[in-house]
DNA sequence: ATGGCTCTCGCGGAGAGA
C-alpha cells in the first residue's frame, strides 16, 4: 500500500475495475481519524479500520455489514497496529500486515518470530470447521518457488528456514494458501522493489498471501494475483504489491 | 540488495519499507 492516501486514487480504480465483496488492506500509515470513508461508502463499501500514525495500519473493507471481532494482536501492540479481524456474513475474515524484521542480524527479527508465534497462537485457538480468511503482507516467500533467486537470498530476510517454520506451522493450524491450491507449480509473485527495474525483469516475491480454512478452499474457484496493479493506472502511482484476488462460489 | 524508488513527518533530510 505506501500509505492509503498516496494510494486512495488507484485503489479507487482497482475497487470500480474488480469490485471485490471483501477487502483486506494493509500498511495504510495513517490514524483512524484521517481514514477516508466517505471515499468508499460512494463505492458502496464500508470499513472498519486498525491504524496508526505514519506506519503500520490495516483495515477491512466490505459491501455487506461486518462485525468486529479482534483489533490488534494481543501482547504484540508494541510492534504497532497489524492485525484486524471481522465476521461478515458466515466468513471470519482477518488481515495482517507482518513485521518486516529488516534483516536476519537485527533485533527486529527476532521481535518478527515472536509476532508469528502470537499469530499462530491466535490462529490455533480459532473453531476449526469456520469459514475463515486469513489474508495479508506476510513479509516471507513461503518455499523457494516464491522468490525470483532463491540461490542468492535463501538464509536472508523473507527466506529463512525460521520464517518458513513459522509459516508451515500457520498452516498445520488448519489453513491452506490458497494460490498454491489453486496452482501448486505457478511461479507468481506479488512484490517488486521500486529500484533497478526489478518488475520489468520479474525479480519479484510472492509475499502477500490469501490463506482460507478447508470450508473456504472447498469453496474456491480461482485466485490470482492482479499483476496490472502494479502498473501506473491513468497516471496514478502503482504500490509496490500487487492485489491478490481470491474468488469463492 | 554493498539499496539505483516512494512513502511519512514536516520543511531538510532521515528513516522505513521488502
Amino acid at each position: 500500500m505506501n500509505g492509503l492516501r498516496a494510494r486512495l486514487d488507484i485503489l479507487r480504480c482497482w475497487l470500480q475495475d474488480r469490485q471485490p465483496d471483501v477487502v483486506g488492506l494493509q500498511e495504510l500509515k495513517l490514524e483512524d481519524a484521517q481514514f477516508p470513508h466517505e471515499a468508499f461508502r460512494e463505492l458502496g463499501y464500508r470499513a472498519l479500520t486498525h491504524g496508526q500514525k505514519a506506519w503500520n495500519g490495516v483495515a477491512i473493507l466490505s459491501r455487506e455489514p461486518a462485525v468486529l471481532t479482534q483489533c490488534g494482536l494481543a501482547g504484540q501492540e508494541a510492534l504497532g497496529a497489524r492485525l484486524l479481524e471481522a465476521r461478515i456474513g458466515e466468513l471470519r475474515f482477518a488481515t495482517v500486515y507482518c513485521p518486516n524484521g529488516r534483516s536476519v542480524e537485527n533485533p527486529e527479527f527476532a521481535q518478527k518470530l515472536i509476532w508469528f508465534d502470537a499469530l499462530i497462537d491466535w490462529v490455533s485457538r480459532q473453531p476449526r470447521d469456520d469459514a475463515s480468511v486469513l489474508c495479508g503482507d506476510f513479509n516471507l516467500c513461503p518455499t523457494a518457488l516464491d522468490s525470483w533467486n532463491e540461490a542468492l537470498l535463501h538464509g536472508s530476510i523473507f527466506h529463512t528456514d525460521a520464517e518458513r517454520e513459522r509459516f508451515q506451522r500457520l498452516l498445520a493450524s488448519g489453513l491452506r494458501d490458497l494460490l498454491r491450491a489453486h496452482a501448486p507449480e505457478l511461479r507468481a509473485f506479488s512484490w517488486w522493489d521500486y529500484r533497478g527495474g526489478a518488475f520489468h525483469k520479474n525479480e519479484g516475491l510472492r509475499i502477500d498471501l490469501v490463506l482460507g480454512s478447508a470450508a473456504v478452499a472447498a469453496r474456491l474457484k480461482s485466485v490470482r494475483i492482479d499483476r496490472d496493479f502494479r502498473k501506473k493506472q491513468q497516471g496514478f502511482t502503482p504500490s509496490d504489491h500487487a492485489p491478490v484476488l481470491a474468488e469463492l462460489s
